[in-house]
DNA sequence: GTGATTATTTATCAATTGTTAAAGGATGCC
DNA sequence: GGCATCCTTTAACAATTGATAAATAATCAC
């Protein structure tokens, strides 16, 4: 679980205990395509990290399946609305690509901000930095249009076309499948 | 400012201590309408708490005027893609409508954090609320049209309308005012 | 491999939103 | 009060996106 701590100490350097706590708080696991690591309607009390493969935040409106998010490789993924206020979740998690994936016991992670504020800070750092992240998301879908949007993903994760169905990047670009085939089929 | 500390009671409990380490570096303005409360290119040093009045945050693309979010009694405003990274913003603060606006010095409560990891985590949840609910505003933009945008908006914020000229509403929801305009005739 | 299932593209038409320009209202300054 | 400025609406047309259906391509299970 390197990659792990790798990811952690980009953030603040960390002492050998608060590794240790760290690492005994978190369990690796192994997940297969399409495989549902968290299901629609759970509150949230796991915060995942993807050392290998993709996963993708989803839920339904008007039975469509919609994605929120996509995580690859050395990044964090959990559904916030649901770990920060403890109410169940409408969203789920799904592995787009077979991955390995660290899982982080929320639950006792906060019992441990009160034991170590270094890990609050941590963790309150980590969580600014996916703030500042869905802000910019923000700005982009309130003002680029669907073909600009495009591509500007594919400029953000040029491997993410080769590596994720194209039905799942057309909902998290908030247009449909056919509207993102017709764009790329104009770009060409 | 009595309303601020009543606000972070809201998060948490605070003696008098942290009270005083708070409002010490927390100072009142009284700011008239359409006041530029934070110039487009400095780098945020400041947390807002609107006590009375609104205020928006805003950046212009293609020279367009945009505003990004509202923000009215008892709420926070802040740049936090520059806050967070101290990195210059490229988005400013205007008053829109007459204001009573406490800034909180940004440098002096991070010193803080490291005095008091009550304040630190006072803060984390203050802006885990405010990431919760840049999420849910992502959601509204992807997956609702503008019709439904509007009409959502009025729901959560009925007096804005009154207070808040037309055109700032319509490029938060990511149209144009024309389109607004229309909009706003057809659900007559 | 073969067939079934799933993913993607293409086509057509409808609905929504953008663009530009002009007209009507409202507001503020002197 | 009157003029200038700013805000909002309306209109006409263009561009974008959605909805539905069908065709093609790719993938998976056996």
């Amino acid at each position: 679980m390197n990659a792990l701590l790798t990811y952690f100490q980009h953030f603040q350097v960390l002492n050998k205990e608060y590794q240790d706590q760290l690492l005994a708080i978190s369990k690796l696991q192994h997940l297969k395509k399409n495989e549902i690591l968290q299901p629609i309607g759970h509150t949230c009390k796991t915060i995942y990290f993807v050392q290998k493969g993709i996963a993708r935040i989803f839920y339904y409106k008007d039975g469509i399946d919609i994605t929120e998010c996509f995580a690859a490789e050395n990044h964090i993924i959990a559904r916030v609305e649901s770990l920060f206020t403890q109410r169940p979740s409408q969203k789920g998690i799904q592995i787009i690509e077979a991955a390995e994936i660290i899982a982080i016991n929320a639950t006792q992670l906060f019992a441990l901000y009160d034991q170590y504020p270094a890990i609050e800070r941590l963790f309150r750092k980590i969580f600014e930095q996916g703030y500042v992240e869905t802000v910019n998301r923000l700005e982009s879908l309130q003002f680029y249009n669907a073909e600009e949007r495009y591509l500007n993903l594919l400029h953000e994760m040029p491997d993410l076309l080769q590596r994720v169905p194209l039905k799942y990047i057309a909902s998290y670009l908030g247009i449909t499948q056919v509207s993102l085939s017709r764009i790329r089929s104009s770009i060409k």
